[in-house]
DNA sequence: TCTGGGGTCCTAGGACCC
DNA sequence: TCTGGGGTCCTAGGACCC
C-alpha cells in the first residue's frame, strides 16, 4: 500500500501556526511581489477567492471580509516542510518527498498492521510536532492514493482526514465520485477533450480502451489508467539531481535601461551557480530571457531568450554571470519597459567530471574561491559576499509588504509571547 | 500601478550515420 | 515502372505537476 500525505492549505497553515488567533479566519498567501494568490485557507476559498487571483483585483474583498494577507515566506515554509517530512519518515523508511507539502510513503510488509490506525498516528504526530494539519490517503497505487487523499480532504468529519481504498467497491465508488479533470495526471487539455466525449469521471476514464488512451494520451495515459484500475506501475522515486535550474523574477517596476537588467541577470546567474554547486553539478549551457509585461496592452511588447553554449562545463558564479550578461547584450533592445528576466542553466555534468577543452579552460582558482564564498555566505548569511556586478546595496526590491517573520530559522525573529 | 516561480516527461520530425 | 534498411541524436512543442 501507498500513502499520500498532503498538508492542508500548506502555506496558509504555516502562517497560522505562529498566529493562532487566525485559526478559523480567512487567510491568503501571495506570490512573489505580492502579485497573486497562491494559497488560501478554507475560509478564504469559501469567500470566493480563486487560486491565482490578482491581489490588486481582490483588495476590496480582502478588506471587506477581513481576509488576512501574507507575502510568501519561503524560509518559513521550507523549514516547516522539512519538519513535517522528518516526522512522516518515522512511519515508513520508504518515502518520496513529492513536493513541499506532499509525500508518498510505501507500506510494504504491513499486512498485519492497521493502516487506519497508522494514519491517525501520523496525523497526530505531525499536528503535535508542527501544528500543520494533514490529510492522508491509502491505496494500492500512487494514483489511487491521490484519489483517496482527495476524499480524506473533502470529507474530514466522516473520514477523520484519513481514507483507505482497500477493496474493489471502495475503488469504484471513489472513481465514480472523482471528476475526470481532478485526476492526477489529467490536465486541462486532456480534460477538455474527455469531457467533450462524455467521459465525466475517473471511473469513465478507467474504462476507456487502451488504444484510445495510447493514441491520445501516449504512454503516460496508459500508466495512469493501469494505476486507477489498481495495477501499480509507478513506484517511489529517489531524489535525483535536477536537470535544469532556473532563477527568474518579475520586477516591482519596469526597467528600460540595460544597466538595471545587467545587475538582475548577474544576480540570477550567481543564484543558479550556487544551486548548481549545492548539487555538485556543472552546466554546459546557460539561457537568459527578458520580457515586457504581457498584461499591459498599452505598452509595446517584446520578449526574447538566448541559449549560450559555454566553452567548458562550469558552476563558477563569475563565469556564469559573465556569459549571462553576454546573452543579455545580444537580446536587449532599447525602447521597451522590461518587467521580467531570468537565467536558466542546462546540460549538466557532475562537477568533477570535467572535460578539458583545447583552447579555453577554467581558471583553477575559481573552485576554491566559490567554495570560500559558499562557506562565508553560509556562516554569516547568504548574499553577504557578492560579485561586483551585483548591486551591493539593495537598489532593487521585491514587494513583500505582508511578510511574516522567519520564526523557525532566525533566532532574532523567534515568536514573542505576551503573557 | 498592480497579474509567480519553479520543475518533469514524452513524442514527432529532421538531420545525420553506416 | 522500378530507388533499402537500420540506427542515433537533437530539438521544439505539448502535455503534465506543485
Amino acid at each position: 500500500m501507498f500513502a499520500l500525505v498532503d498538508c492542508n492549505n500548506f502555506y496558509a497553515s504555516c502562517e497560522r501556526v505562529f498566529r493562532p488567533n487566525l485559526n478559523n479566519k480567512p487567510i491568503v498567501v501571495l506570490s512573489n511581489n505580492d502579485g497573486c494568490v497562491i494559497a488560501r485557507s478554507n475560509e478564504a476559498k469559501t469567500l470566493g477567492v480563486p487560486m491565482g487571483a490578482a491581489a490588486y483585483q481582490f483588495q476590496k474583498l480582502f478588506d471587506e471580509k477581513n481576509i488576512h494577507v501574507f507575502s510568501s515566506n519561503y524560509a518559513l515554509y521550507g523549514d516547516m516542510s522539512m519538519r513535517v517530512m522528518t516526522l512522516l519518515n518515522n512511519f515508513s523508511p520508504d518515502m518520496e518527498v513529492y513536493s513541499i507539502d506532499e509525500a508518498f510513503l510505501k507500506f510494504e510488509g504491513f499486512q498485519h498492521f492497521n493502516l487506519a490506525e497508522i494514519g491517525k498516528q501520523m496525523r497526530y504526530k505531525v499536528t503535535k510536532g508542527t501544528g500543520i494539519p494533514v490529510s492522508i490517503g491509502f491505496a494500492p497505487t500512487k494514483a489511487l492514493a491521490k484519489v483517496a487523499n482527495k476524499i480524506a480532504k473533502k470529507f474530514p468529519s466522516q473520514t477523520g482526514s484519513v481514507h483507505i481504498i482497500d477493496s474493489e467497491e471502495k475503488r469504484i465508488k471513489a472513481l465514480k465520485w472523482l471528476p475526470v479533470e481532478d485526476v492526477w495526471g489529467i490536465g486541462r487539455q486532456h480534460a477538455k477533450r474527455l469531457i467533450a466525449m462524455g467521459i465525466k469521471t475517473a471511473y469513465d476514464f478507467s474504462l476507456l480502451s487502451d488504444e484510445w488512451v495510447k493514441k491520445n494520451m501516449a504512454i503516460v495515459g496508459i500508466r495512469l489508467k493501469k494505476e486507477l484500475n489498481g495495477l501499480s506501475v509507478l513506484d517511489l522515486e529517489d531524489i535525483k539531481p535536477k536537470k535544469n535550474i532556473a532563477t527568474t523574477r518579475s520586477f516591482e517596476k519596469n526597467y528600460s535601461k540595460i544597466v538595471d537588467l545587467q545587475e538582475r541577470v548577474s544576480t540570477f546567474a550567481v543564484t543558479c551557480a550556487e544551486k548548481l554547486r549545492k548539487q555538485k553539478s556543472s552546466c554546459n549551457s546557460i539561457m537568459v530571457f527578458i520580457h515586457t509585461n504581457g498584461h499591459r496592452n498599452d505598452l509595446p511588447q517584446y520578449g526574447k531568450n538566448i541559449v549560450i553554449k559555454l566553452p567548458y562545463a562550469t558552476n563558477s558564479s563569475i563565469i556564469l554571470s559573465e556569459y549571462a550578461n553576454k546573452g543579455l547584450q545580444l537580446i536587449f533592445k532599447e525602447g521597451y519597459q522590461y518587467k521580467k528576466a531570468g537565467v536558466i542553466v542546462m546540460d549538466f555534468v557532475p562537477e568533477q567530471n570535467y572535460q578539458a577543452s583545447l583552447f579555453e579552460n577554467p581558471n583553477p582558482k575559481h573552485a576554491k574561491l566559490m567554495a570560500t564564498m559558499d562557506t562565508i555566505n553560509k556562516s554569516i548569511g547568504s548574499k553577504k559576499i557578492k560579485l561586483a556586478s551585483q548591486a551591493l546595496d539593495r537598489t532593487w526590491k521585491m514587494r513583500q509588504e505582508k511578510l511574516s517573520k522567519r520564526y523557525t530559522t532566525r533566532l532574532n525573529e523567534i515568536i514573542t509571547i505576551h503573557a
